[in-house]
RNA sequence: GCUCCGUUGGUGUAGUCCGGCCAAUCAUCUUGCCCUCUCACGGCAAGGACCAGGGUUCGAAUCCCUGACGGAGCACCA
């Protein structure tokens, strides 16, 4: 990643994530505690999670959310330094608001927001933009006290009317909102700041050095000057970032749209290992480090970016093939009785590891292999950690041939399992469920390990059930 | 409409500030070969990019202008 700016004018670089838990996190947000965490890393920092949850609304905050989000930052390995809400820090928010009255920075206005929308377009203030300090002191107490109504008051930061950027023109600062705080500790309050006035106080508060986000919050910094001009504030170091987009994925990225999925039950849930979430990849047993790599390496740059689902893989492949024991795992698998050979099997529990030793995997008569590898008729496969068998009619009958004629004669080399001691194993993908068995070593293996389904690909063992045993695919 | 920002191979990224060492880095990807009792891992090789047009200059991915394309804001959302 690229150097933080201006890093030598600060004792210590701090950062905070910022996140708004209105629901569990999309990959994308897992871009933030990624890029951020790994900063605090490489400067030796310090990072704050403050919850931005000032709206019970719109985008009402949804109560599991908080600590989903922080089990989330977990796993992807980072630990906040601290974590606040700023549902807990309305009265810091009232104090300076208060201060900012004083200094002559902010009017209580009574505009609909259309009309205000209006003159702010033509550049014109409004009747309220004269009113005296005193009298917004008591109209914002009275915005405290809950005597309006949504829509019938709210607080503007006196900017400058005129700027060339409508954008920047005297915004809210603080609005009505009847709907209560779904948390129980903010459920009193009814007026509440806007997200540039109350992390724009936050930062300042908690001496955040650098600034990450999006690009939708460009002019956030500049909007925020004000309000640090009128207190004598210094504005911290600040990057964007653009969206993030992760190929692979039919489902649209977005927090609302994944919910409507999992409410409709189009997605079997959060971690459903279609949906383009941190939950899925988890379940999928990709490591939270994998994520954090493919991200860093997206760098920070302004301009939306796709990541590639396969760039992920690859990290991840990186960190578990050396660990992680082979099994086989038939799809669709067509039984063949087998005739002679030895009684067992004995492939390598991993093949760069002899002396993890090997799996013993007894043929019991008859296997099962899935129907693209059975060889035409007359024709030999070898049955991988068994032996060679020749095709004839309905049955394998061992050759007793040497692993020379795989070598030189082309002969495949095909997964297996006894068609009567197995695991019968459900093998959720992105692409629906695969249905087979597996060797009876499955079972042994516990929720969370990481297997890789030779021929297949690698997946996590997600739960043993009475009548099958269901695993996650992570990627070939 | 007003205001910002961006544009290097399929994807991401380095280089752009301080023009030449860039016929452009690294990773991923794709293909071929080698290794291999996996189509994994490993090894080798190949493929593929400076948005366009002008200008400045001995020399431009880098500077200037114009345009195209893309994104963001102008919410009593975050």
């Amino acid at each position: 990643m690229p150097d933080l700016p201006n890093v030598e004018a600060y004792d210590e670089v701090r950062m905070r994530l910022a996140p708004n838990p209105n629901g569990p996190w999309h990959l994308g947000s897992a871009r933030m505690p990624a890029v951020i965490g790994t900063y605090k890393e490489m400067y030796d920092g310090w990072m704050l999670c403050r919850f931005d949850d000032t709206d019970p609304e719109t985008k009402r905050p949804d109560l599991d959310a908080y600590d989903e989000i922080l089990d989330a930052i977990d796993y992807l390995g980072f630990e906040p330094d601290e974590v606040v809400k700023a549902s807990d820090r309305v009265e810091t928010y009232y104090d300076y608001a208060r201060d900012l009255i004083d200094e002559g920075g902010a009017y209580t206005c009574s505009c609909s927001g259309e009309t205000f929308s209006e003159l702010k377009n033509d550049a014109e203030a409004c009747p309220h933009r004269e009113k005296d300090a005193e009298t917004t002191h008591e109209e914002f107490e009275a915005m405290i006290d809950g005597e309006y109504a949504a829509g019938e008051m709210v607080l503007r930061v006196r900017t400058d009317i005129e700027h060339k950027n409508p954008a920047l023109r005297d915004w809210v600062a603080f609005r009505m909102v009847d709907t209560p705080h779904p948390r129980e500790e903010a459920s009193e309050y009814r007026c509440w700041p806007m997200l540039d006035f109350q992390s724009g106080i936050d930062d300042h508060l908690f001496g955040i050095t650098h600034i990450i986000r999006g690009i939708d919050l460009q002019d956030s910094a500049k909007r925020q000057g004000f309000v640090y001009d009128y207190f004598d504030w210094e504005y911290p170091e600040v990057l964007h970032w653009g969206h993030v987009q992760i190929d692979a994925y039919d489902v649209q990225m977005s927090t609302s749209t994944i919910k409507e999925l999992v409410d409709s039950g189009e997605l079997d849930g959060w971690d459903d290992p279609r949906a383009p979430t941190v939950a899925s990849l988890r379940r999928r047993g990709i490591r939270g480090e994998a994520i954090v790599a493919a991200m860093t390496e997206l760098g920070t740059s302004t301009s939306n970016v796709d990541l590639a689902m396969s760039s992920v893989y690859a990290k991840n492949r990186e960190l578990i093939d050396d660990e992680s024991d082979r099994a086989f795992f038939v799809r669709d698998g067509v039984e063949k009785t087998v005739l002679g050979g030895p009684d067992v099997g004995e492939p390598p529990i991993h093949p760069d590891h002899e002396d993890r030793g090997n799996r013993s995997i007894p043929v019991g008569g008859a296997v099962l292999v899935e129907p693209e590898d059975v060889p035409p008729n007359g024709k030999r496969v070898w049955l991988k950690g068994l032996g060679p068998v020749r095709h004839t009619r309905d049955a394998f009958e061992f050759t007793g041939e040497d692993l020379d004629i795989v070598r030189e004669e082309g002969v495949d080399v095909v997964h297996w399992v006894p068609a009567d001691e197995n695991v019968p194993l459900r093998l959720r993908t992105m692409e629906g469920d695969e249905t087979g068995h597996a060797e009876p070593g499955l079972a042994d293996y516990d929720t969370d390990d990481v297997v890789q389904f030779e021929r297949i690909g690698f997946a996590r063992v997600d739960d043993h059930a009475d009548e099958e045993t269901v695993a996650y695919f992570a990627h070939p």
